[in-house]
RNA sequence: GCCCUCGUGGUGAAAUUGGUAGACACAAAGGACUUAAAAUCCUUGCCCAUUAGGGAGUGCCAGUUCGAGUCUGGCCGAGGGCACCA
């Protein structure tokens, strides 16, 4: 008997796939589409156990999806702009599209290796001109809509990347990449204007039936909607300041007004600056923003102004108007009013600088004479102390109400107000698509016209030079439209702008004139099932959203609003992390275990090493596994079998070595059983009355899948798989009808060909059947059976199980149990109070004791 | 601080949605085969009992129910998201 030769095998059929393109997608109306789509990588130049984790994922879904007759789009493509390149290239003198060039050949090899169904024909990299001048031109088409402009704002820096970083990069007050704390600086920049979709985007979310909540619940704080109103508060004091107006959503608590605050950036600061107390108090807020202490402090400051805000419901109420660290410029109108008893951070400010605290809202089990101490009470209530506004019910009522008195007096009105900001797009950096956009002398903005382009990436650049290379190109920046010189912009779009659109490039990826064709994207769209890292559950994916929605603006032949119809976010791969005495990283390599336990350093037992923490796996933390090595030593077929089995897709995996070899050796088990099978089969073997049960088994076995791939178990089917192999192995020793044998092998060939494709072909081609197999279909008359096992419970504590035959009656079963040994001394002597029977499946006798 | 998710054997996990808890796999221990090892196969799995069998048991405490891993309330713990959002 011959072992089974991954490596022979799985090469020859990877070759057959790709010479006979069996994975090349055309557009066929006549079949129902999906789209099946994995998040693109960024090409590192080596794949990664998340990348192997996430593809096999999809292509098991792909593979099946294809199987039941659909006619599957499964493209692939590369994330190919970005900071790394450019890193790279000042490392290694390699200019950076030479650098990703290399690592796009390297990484796509890797990934023929794992036997994915993908339709290489459609193959993009954003970072190719064929891909960024579809893109600056739509670019210049949102810029027409008014959906792109340009404004000077504070910017989060980057010091280290020497570039600004949107508010969905800086994590902790830190750079995503860099994790160096970020500073403010005031900059030029190119924004897209996603909050004009704030409302759009976040009941988009409602319609997303097969997204992850989480997901959902993320996108949805993120967009944070609030309701409430905004009020004009008068302002008295010795300067030229009328009125400030105020975003609240608690206009009911607006007797407990103790002290109003605005942002160290509001106009009204122009007025304090020759005011050196003030301008120190304004570092200091700079400051606090970003260091990591005040992050975790949370103090609250405030710089007293000599002005008053004046109650707008009682004229006779002035408190002072305080600036103070915690109040924001770009969010609301950047002033508070502030009223301590009813909000933690306003008693907290209040407090500080001995502020008056009225309690205004008391908790129905109190009664008016509850005060506020020490921790401000937002919960429900009635408004007290508060005159016109007294025993109205707190929340909903109060406010509604609250808000119509306000609009009567016409000192404000309703406001919706989201926390979701414009996208900042500008880049300083070059391996970035060009802005297709020029300057006059004065900065007015030329478009660049859309007939000159692509904007193309200077070649010759000199990358280590200070601040943006592009900037320096001094050659490339002048540009003579209409007769006019100009100097082009010199800053590229963020990369998130890339990722924004690919899934629609997929659907005609050799379009020339446009990024689309709109036939085959009005066929392709939207992806039906999108698979990726849950990293991307905000940035990628709104922004994905964003400029769908932007295409679609003001475009009636677009017709589409939600892109990824299903998302599937998948867990991380991890492994233990390991350090020696020196706390330096040690990779799985260098280390060694006898018993699983105490952990040496490889061929030296005396040099114990430190084993951390199961965390994903990180170059910096040196636990990764290379997925190369892996499919080299067990094959591909074994490490997406590991990938699927263990846990649920959705959760973290532990990588285990003992895993990955379990799965090896299980392939090597299934050939074993396929030539015993295969033996069976040609001695034409008939036995009557043995094919009744392997139909059955296989039938249950379709139906099982069936439901596990639908809520994307899958490992509970590779658990199944193991279970079919465990009663098969079983059956081939007793005498099986040939013929019963033979076609129930080959489906369960079909439900492996998905997940262990080259094993599978080579097992169906083995037997001489064609290896373009359907998903095999369930006939329902073998779900079900004439006989039944009832569980009979005494008190609701299993004691026996009786078989018998299905649509027993109640009395029937009494009997039967009656001459049960092992029920009998439970009910023996015993009043039987009752018994609660559900047909088929149980009976419980409820007794006194 | 706020929001979300999750707590099941030594480990990863299943559980028809309120009805046999621990499928399937890894590890461990014991055994079979073997001169031996590897490979393969079988048994065990927490407590009591020689066995038959019985008991406890899904983070903890209550509750609803004939019956709770599953539903409700409270507590504890872990992970993730957000960061002064007015």
């Amino acid at each position: 008997m011959d072992r089974y030769n991954f490596k022979v095998i799985e090469n020859k059929w990877q070759k057959f796939w790709e010479e006979n393109k069996v994975y090349e997608t055309k557009l066929d109306k006549s079949k129902k589409k999906f789209y099946c789509l994995e998040m693109f990588p960024y090409p590192s130049g080596k794949i990664h156990m998340g990348h192997v984790r996430n593809y096999t994922i999809g292509d098991v879904l792909a593979r099946i999806k294809s199987m039941q007759g659909y006619n599957v789009l499964h493209p692939m493509g590369w994330d190919s702009f970005g900071l790394p390149a450019e890193n790279a290239a000042k490392e290694n003198n390699l200019h950076p599209k030479n650098w990703t060039e290399s690592n796009i050949s390297m990484m796509k090899n890797q990934l023929k290796k794992m036997g994915l169904s993908l339709d290489w024909n459609r193959e993009i990299s954003t970072c190719s001109e064929e891909y960024y001048k579809h893109q600056q031109l739509f670019f210049l088409e949102l810029y027409e809509k008014g959906l792109v402009y340009r404004k000077e704002n504070y910017v989060n820096w980057d010091p280290v990347e020497q570039t600004v970083l949107a508010n969905e990069q800086v994590i902790d007050g830190k750079g995503w990449r860099s994790g160096v704390p970020v500073e403010r600086k005031k900059l030029n920049q190119w924004f897209f204007n996603i909050s004009k979709f704030s409302e759009e985007l976040l009941e988009g979310l409602d319609n997303l039936e097969n997204w992850p909540d989480k997901v959902k619940t993320m996108q949805k704080n993120w967009i944070g909607k609030s309701f409430g109103c905004e009020i004009d508060f008068k302002i008295e004091g010795n300067l030229p300041i009328n009125k400030i107006k105020c975003f609240t959503t608690r206009p009911d608590t607006l007797f407990g007004f103790s002290f109003l605050a605005v942002s160290v950036d509001h106009p009204i600061s122009k007025h304090f600056l020759k005011d050196p107390e003030f301008i120190k108090f304004r570092e200091e807020c700079s400051k606090t923003g970003t260091t990591e202490e005040s992050i975790a402090l949370g103090e609250k400051i405030g710089f007293k102004t000599n002005l008053f805000a004046i109650n707008p419901l009682d004229e006779k109420q002035k408190v002072p108007v305080f600036f103070a660290n915690f109040v924001l410029m770009d969010y609301g109108f950047g002033a508070v009013f502030g009223c301590p008893a009813h909000d933690q951070r306003d008693l907290d400010f209040a407090n500080k600088y001995n502020l008056k605290i009225k309690t205004v809202v008391r908790p129905i089990d109190e009664d008016n004479n509850f005060v506020v101490q020490k921790e401000a009470y937002t919960g429900p209530g009635l408004i007290i102390n508060s005159k016109f506004l007294d025993g109205l019910k707190v929340p909903d009522e109060s406010i509604i109400k609250t808000i119509k008195i306000i609009e009567e007096k016409e000192i404000g009105k309703k406001k919706i107000n989201f926390r979701l900001k414009d996208w900042g797009v500008s880049r300083q950096r070059y391996w970035g698509c060009p802005i297709p956009m020029a300057y006059d002398k004065n900065g007015k903005v030329f478009p660049i016209p859309k007939k000159n382009l692509p904007v193309k990436l200077p070649e010759n650049i000199d990358l280590n030079s200070k601040g943006n290379p592009l900037d320096n190109a001094n050659e490339w920046k002048k540009i003579r439209i209409n007769g006019q010189e100009l100097t082009r912009e010199t800053d590229t779009l963020d990369t998130f702008v890339d990722s924004s659109w690919y899934f629609i490039r997929f659907c005609s990826p050799n379009n020339k004139n446009y990024g689309f064709d709109y036939e085959e994207m009005k066929y392709w769209m939207p992806v039906d099932q999108y698979i990726g890292g849950v990293e991307h559950a905000i940035l990628h994916l709104l922004y994905s959203r964003f400029f769908t929605m932007a295409l679609n603006y003001k475009n009636d032949n677009f017709n589409l609003y939600e892109p990824f119809k299903g998302l599937f976010t998948q867990g991380m791969v991890c492994h233990e992390t390991y350090k020696n005495k020196d706390d330096k990283w040690l990779s799985p390599d260098e280390v060694e275990t006898k018993d699983g336990k105490n952990y040496f350093l490889k061929g030296n037992p005396t040099k114990k090493i430190i084993v951390g923490p199961s965390e994903s796996m990180s170059k910096s933390k040196k636990n990764t596994i290379d997925p190369e090595k892996i499919i080299e030593n067990y094959g591909a077929d074994s490490v997406r079998l590991f990938m699927l089995s263990d846990s649920p897709p959705e959760k973290d995996v532990q990588w285990s070595d003992q895993g990955m070899v379990a799965c090896y050796k299980f392939i090597q088990k299934l050939w074993t059983l396929h030539e015993k099978i295969k033996t069976k089969l040609k001695k034409k073997e008939s036995s009557e009355g043995k094919n009744e049960e392997l139909t059955k088994f296989t039938n249950q076995l379709i139906d099982k899948i069936n439901k596990n791939v639908e809520k994307f178990n899958y490992n509970v089917i590779i658990a199944n798989i193991y279970e079919t192999y465990n009663f098969f192995n079983e059956k081939i020793n007793d005498s099986i009808n040939a013929n019963s044998l033979s076609e129930n092998y080959k489906k369960i060939l079909s439900l492996l060909l998905p997940i262990i494709p080259h094993f599978a072909t080579e097992c169906l081609e083995d037997l001489k059947i064609n290896h373009n197999v359907k998903w095999p279909l369930v006939d329902k008359k073998f779900l079900t059976s004439d006989e039944t096992n009832i569980v009979i419970q005494v008190n609701g504590k299993k004691r026996s199980i009786v078989n018998c035959k299905k649509g027993i009656s109640e009395e029937s079963l009494m009997k039967i149990i009656k001459k049960d040994l092992k029920i009998n001394k439970f009910i023996n002597n015993k009043k039987n109070i009752k018994s609660i029977y559900i047909k088929d499946k149980l009976l419980n006798l409820v007794i006194k004791t």
